[in-house]
DNA sequence: GATGAATGAGAATTCATTCAT
DNA sequence: GATGAATGAATTCTCATTCAT
């Protein structure tokens, strides 16, 4: 349908208004996904909000593609950092807290700006026959495989690439999907409660994950919650 | 940017001619959706591959988008009976066998037709948008539901709607992610036993839920397994 | 900087207003390429001057060159037509006064629609390099190679091939060329003269090629002339 | 369309530097009209390839024509050179010996650099339109003429002016077509043989103007040619 | 019911040209 | 003199949709 067309930005600006320019097109873009949708963020539309002509847009931006993908670049590229600045932080945490603290991350980084979020993560897709590997997928893969890696003894999964991905694809479309279909749940301290007991059931299968706060001695208060929930049950 | 048309089928043929017209124009869609994805299957596009003209694809449908939802709709409907089926003969399994069965089964039917699964889940969105409710996910989410209900006490979560739909839009995003960013795990049975796991640890966190073949002296294991980790963690 | 599109028009139409459209498409693009050259013939200029809209211009042609094509085409085919009718009518007649009806023929085609004759052949080379062939070209060669066969003996070159290719761009190019630069020519009988001269003077050079009117012994004719020009060269 | 502007270079650069940078700039034309055509070599194009920014371009050109009109001229100008030249080496030539020399001499001109030949004819008339005078064409045509006249006792038309233009724009036209549709008549001799036959025949009708080697003993033959030739005709 | 010709708004993209720095 | 960022009119072409036949 398209010949493929690269998606790099067209030049680096030199001057120091056409950085400014540039980001005014980045930002009109990322503006015009969220209020409009895809469909709406012609490459004119595009130049009318951010102030400049049609021409300029082309000057930086090989096509609407790589219009696209700059904001979606832009929007990966914090949440990468988020994700690591995250994991700095954890230094000492235990898995389940740490678990806790970067699915809460993720929730709230995707609730921030959830419209934006949406119309990116269908782009995906499309962008992804385009480029053929997708650089930050496999960074965000990474940090979440390293983050696993020391504590791969007291993980169950063997393959921790298969861990990561599962873990981060879960982490992820969950919370998509909530924010799309169910936005209550978003709000809902029992969804975070859901998503940890989901992930750290998958790595520690054989210890009670779920409840909070978390309890100090681990051995006593699993059998203890055991009984209890067979009581419950009942 | 479009004025909201209803998305259902304009008229039900009676006649079996009509409805021979209908099913090609679907089917036809379908293809193109298949082979060249969503921006090519236009209207124009369909009827000739339908061998139909124009004029008759308006005949039974509104807009393009109304066509695109017949196929999905097929599409959706197929999948909800295919589970249905699998569940009916489900009587006597336990939960961790029906659960393995399911996912097989989820993981076969999107494989049957990657591209055609892969083009309607990127135009989801885009539908529901037109849609506030989808009935398709709806009936869904109460089928699992009802699958989990008779499991009730053998399972952790208490809210089995909020239960399901962790179920249900894990093991298809991870199902779906698979199909487009690792298709070799699709055909790994590792990964079947890890979705299972993950699954199963979520449901029941207390059981050891992942080796296979299913241990018989599992709460042996379990029990050391259990030490030596906290063995590690102390 | 194009990938080559097929230049055949795009659908051959069915219904007889469609036919109505078809020519007034072609005329009107006639009309502009005539009225504005090539430049201002643009797809929107073409449809508006047609009286339809764009849409109708490029369900029957796949691009402007095929537009022009089709202009092209049409003119061509008259210019067939019309030599292979004064060949038609030309029995009987001595190479010599065949040459001149027919030399008086090409100029009078032409000069009967100098500019569309004009901005057709500019744009000649640009339509060659999408079309290999140019059947009408071979057509016309193949005419004129056709009409020196029989006389095939009377004259010098033994290629014919190249004799008529020499003999139709002599003519053509010569026309061509006084019609941009020297319109005064067109209408100078001596022109018409010494094109004649000039190819007779290739086919035949032993005999004298140029004195108007024909003379009937051609031998003694010959001779005397012979004589006169020495006088006047004197 | 366009409002007309001056096609002359805008300022002659007095400074060697700025010389240079003016010719950077014709020659960068040069080059992409040869390897990419007019269409290509848009003015950005070029002054990339020129090593210099846009406005430097237009420091020294009006316009895009008055960018291909100096790669013309400076074309055009090597043409009239090299003709003069050639002419001035043809003293104590025959009519007939010079001819050759001057025919073989355009075509080795024209095959030297085939493409920039073409795409230049093909936007001279583009030119025309702007210059209403073409005063290289004058200069050619003055040229062709001057060599004609010491010869014109021995030759047949008394309008030199008029034979000079059919001669120089046979010959021209000749070659080009060639170039353009049968490059394989440029470098056999029997094309050469049949220009110069063309041209001398038309100089010299009852003159035998084709043998080659040039026959020692024409009248005789020439006498027997006739005779035989009448005697097919009778 | 069916056809397919016609529509036309609107999309992406280019490129000659200007002008502030 | 030189630069290159910015311009924006203009161009090609598509496609969902309508409606006369």
């Amino acid at each position: 349908m398209k010949s493929s067309t690269p998606l790099a930005p067209r030049r680096k600006p030199r001057q120091s208004r056409a950085q400014v320019t540039c980001d005014a097109i980045i930002t009109a873009t990322a503006q015009i996904l969220v209020k409009d949708g895809y469909d709406a963020a012609s490459t004119n539309h595009v130049a009318r909000v951010a102030g400049v002509s049609v021409g300029s847009v082309y000057q930086y931006f090989s096509s609407k593609e790589a219009l696209v993908m700059a904001v979606m670049e832009r929007y990966r590229a914090e949440g990468l950092t988020d994700l690591e600045e995250g994991m700095a932080r954890l230094s000492g945490a235990t898995l389940r807290e740490a678990l806790r603290l970067l699915i809460r991350q993720v929730l709230a980084k995707k609730a921030e700006n959830p419209r934006l979020h949406q119309v990116l993560v269908e782009q995906l897709p499309r962008m992804r026959q385009l480029q053929q590997v997708d650089p930050y997928a496999v960074r965000m893969l990474r940090l979440v495989r390293d983050f696993l890696q020391p504590h791969a003894r007291e993980v169950r999964p063997k393959d921790l690439d298969m861990a990561a991905f599962i873990i981060f694809n879960t982490v992820e479309s969950l919370t998509h999907v909530a924010l799309s279909s169910r936005p209550d749940y978003l709000t809902r301290e029992a969804y975070v409660d859901e998503l940890c007991a989901l992930v750290l059931g998958y790595l520690q299968p054989t210890r009670e994950s779920v409840r909070r706060p978390p309890a100090r001695t681990s051995r006593t208060r699993t059998a203890a919650t055991r009984k209890s929930r067979s009581a419950r049950n009942r």
